[in-house]
RNA sequence: UCCGGUAUAGCUCAGUUGGUUAGAGCAACGGACUGUUAAUCCGUGUGUCCCUGGUUCGAGUCCAGGUACCGGAGCCA
């Protein structure tokens, strides 16, 4: 007998075949069972008539309970009327486990109970299109990237010292020394873009904030290319083109899951770069025109975003950000030295940043001055101070935090559903 | 870290001005039903009322402290 995928099924119609899953749900009605199968591809109805199967096959039917590990062997059929077009007629059922008392049941429950349960939340049908969807936008990340001759190039966890100086890091002892979890490979990048070219670095991040909001975690993915000889306007224009790409892509291949979330895609079909582009300067003033009390040299705060974001139905992308605000090795204008070349892709429908990148200082001299102003230790950064000595190039890059594009993608109220086992201020379990 | 809120059955919740025996729906279990889509109908069980202390003849209810969680702010992707 032939083992096959459930979303493989429309292939099959008139065949026998095996199938290999899970008992999502079940329903009867006196001598016809309704049996949801589930295998991690897709959701098929079974069917199991009495008068055709016979009285012991039906008996072991109803011994079937909510997430039991089944095989079933039978013919898959046509039918119009279920979702797929598909059933399985059941001839022979194979029992591997009855689940007992499956605490998720197709009712209302709250979110720390179904957190509490992460690990079967997963099974349920808008957990799984969420993770797909994920899976879907880190593969198109990937491919965007690997189709653009830029070279995957790891970076480290494990750091002596943070890398930006501003964020708390999680300490570990590393050997009697202290070493911080990685918060980006930002510095690291930069150095193999001068010996690759075009590199791009995708793991996982950590920053130690406290930060209680639904936009954070402690532990997210982030993917950052960094370009040699790259310039801000550049650098701009990568970040569109990688969005533009991952939101096609999610659109071409997960309409199932989109419909499962109840996404508006109509909304995604508008993301088509270029994006709009202003500077911090003009924001401020639009802030200021919008009822906001807002003076130049603050960052902005989740609601001053969120009204910046609101006035666009595309990402919008803010440039040109004070020197203060913004890390070390953000190159300065050249035409106006209290702002950096740095910008910032706000998400459309008040998602917030997704995207943050800049061209780098690339004159070892003004580096120099940067670090000691920001009382970096000097020895620390030696290594990467040598980048400014040896063929120093105009450079840029960015890094997108996985989630959140991934939480707009999907128009999720909280970034804590759009990663398998979230990490938070209250959640280090299970 | 700051501000606000919540905690009662396996789950989601109701519980009156403090009053004696703490409730509903769903899930679970038993039964009926030949096409169900969170099927329907009948029947059955369920409690550390978050913890500690206090006020009171009497506390799920009022007070104090603690804990956990939720929402927001700050910080950030």
């Amino acid at each position: 007998m032939k083992k096959i995928l459930i979303k493989n099924v429309k292939n099959y119609i008139n065949k026998d075949v095996r199938l290999d899953g899970w008992v999502y749900n079940k329903r009867s009605s006196g001598k016809i069972g309704f049996l949801m199968l589930r295998d991690g591809t897709g959701i098929l109805q079974g069917i199991f008539f009495k008068p055709e199967i016979g009285e012991k096959l039906f008996t072991e039917f109803k011994t079937l309970t909510q997430e039991s590990s089944i095989s079933v062997e039978g013919i898959i059929t046509s039918n119009e009327k279920v979702d797929g077009g598909c059933e399985i007629q059941v001839k022979n059922l194979i029992i591997h486990n009855i689940s007992k008392d499956y605490p998720i049941t197709p009712k209302e429950h709250g979110t720390d109970f179904l957190m509490n349960n992460r690990h079967l939340w997963l099974r349920s049908k808008r957990q799984h299109s969420i993770m797909k969807i994920r899976h879907e936008i880190i593969k198109a990340t990937r491919d965007f990237f690997d189709g653009n001759d830029f070279t995957l190039i790891d970076t480290p966890i494990f750091t002596p010292n943070a890398c930006e100086g501003t964020t708390t890091l999680f300490a570990t002892d590393y050997f009697g020394e202290n070493a911080y979890l990685s918060q980006s490979g930002q510095l690291y990048n930069e150095a193999n873009a001068m010996a690759f070219g075009r590199v791009y670095t995708f793991g996982p991040t950590f920053r130690a904030e406290k930060s209680k909001t639904r936009r954070h975690l402690t532990e997210f993915w982030m993917v950052e290319p960094e370009l040699a000889y790259c310039d801000l306007n550049e650098d701009m224009q990568w970040g569109e083109k990688l969005l533009e790409f991952i939101v096609e892509r999610v659109l071409s291949n997960r309409q199932l899951e989109l419909k499962i979330l109840g996404r508006d895609t109509s909304k995604l079909e508008k993301i088509k770069a270029p994006f709009p582009k202003i500077s911090y300067s003009e924001c401020v003033e639009m802030l200021n025109d919008g009822g906001f009390n807002f003076e130049w040299g603050g960052d902005f705060g989740s609601p001053e975003e969120t009204f910046i974001s609101e006035q666009y139905d595309k990402p919008v992308i803010v440039h040109r950000f004070p020197t203060q605000i913004k890390a070390f090795y953000m190159k300065r204008d050249p035409e106006n030295e209290k702002v950096v070349l740095g910008m910032d892709f706000l998400a459309p429908e008040g998602y917030g940043e997704i995207i943050g990148g800049s061209e780098r200082e690339s004159d070892l001299e003004v580096l120099l001055e940067r670090v000691k102003h920001e009382k970096l230790p000097r020895d620390e950064f030696e290594w990467y101070l040598d980048l400014r000595k040896y063929g120093s190039v105009q450079h840029a890059g960015f890094g997108m935090g996985i989630e959140r594009v991934v939480a707009w993608i999907c128009k999720l109220p909280h970034v804590r559903e759009t990663i398998p086992y979230p990490r938070m201020l209250q959640r280090l379990r299970p």
